[in-house]
DNA sequence: TCTGAAACTGATACCCGGTATCAATAACTG
DNA sequence: CAGTTATTGATACCGGGTATCAGTTTCAGA
């Protein structure tokens, strides 16, 4: 792969903890377990996945910790169509996501050139541009080894 | 605005009861009320709102219709953070959203620049790309006029 | 170190969007 | 017309997520 407009994103130190001490709230045990989990995890996970792995941990408190990051933009929610939103820390400011259509991995990248799309169609779209959301839907890798079938729906 | 890449979605003569019957299902009064008001309404919508605009038609119905619509491809459904996904009629073939964070309008558009991003992305990504979805959120320009307050959520 | 206020937790009940079920009805086919 | 198949809608149900609230923990200040 030559240099390109395309960045990979690197495991930057996160700390979901501390994200959540900017906001103002309390570093609980029960947090810590959560956001120690989560960070653990090294990839897109959904809230009852969460709740299965954190089995003394009240639903209620896990939904809540999400909730909370995803308020203070640690985590970024993905809406999956016919399914639970996925959570994916937000290891970079503004990127967007590949989802393997097969197992459901998220990935995150980063393009320039979606960048440049953006500012040119600031000039032809009627209104004001105040944000934008870009999902690529790929056969990852591991899942086309096996040849998998599809899991998640794909609207193209 | 000059000649460009951006393509302004025309409304073409959209016959939703055809879609149902290419799939061979039924051409029924009910499902004729149902694309009816779905064809009358220019717009995005929720299937709550439509069940609303249709008493006479059961709940499970309009449920069923839309997700027939979905299946035919005469429908997007566009999954909105969190709240009720929206639908849309399918006027072109690819296309991309636009959606007021204001007030909900949803409107399409096409992008060549987006589709050549798509085939330089692929040369980059691990494993095969099998779709994308993209939303542009904007404030439209009767929402600027009002300079209403924020109703959806947006991922940036 | 105590003490009271505020934050947090988790069990529970609830809400909401959507689907499975199923008996009754409508639409086709021969 | 008779039989078969599809459709409908009332209903119960499911799954994800949230409001409530009593009990617990945390923390700041005395």
């Amino acid at each position: 792969m030559a240099a390109s407009a395309l960045s990979k994103v690197e495991s930057v130190g996160v700390n979901l903890s501390n994200a959540l001490e900017d906001r103002g709230l309390r570093r609980t045990a029960t947090r810590m377990t959560v956001t120690g989990r989560i960070e653990q995890l090294n990839g897109a996970f959904t809230a009852e996945q969460l709740c299965r792995d954190l089995p003394g941990v009240g639903r209620a408190t896990v939904y809540r910790t999400i909730r909370h990051l995803v308020d203070a933009g640690a985590l970024c929610k993905l809406p999956i169509l016919d399914g639970a939103p996925m959570y994916s820390i937000a290891r970079i400011e503004h990127h967007h996501h590949t989802i393997c259509s097969s197992c459901g991995a998220v990935g995150e990248f980063r393009h320039s050139t979606v960048e440049r799309v953006m500012r040119s169609l600031a000039k032809e779209i009627d209104g004001d541009i105040v944000g934008h959301r870009m999902e690529i839907f790929i056969t990852c890798n591991s899942c086309l080894a096996e040849s998998a079938t599809g899991k998640f729906s794909v609207h193209v």
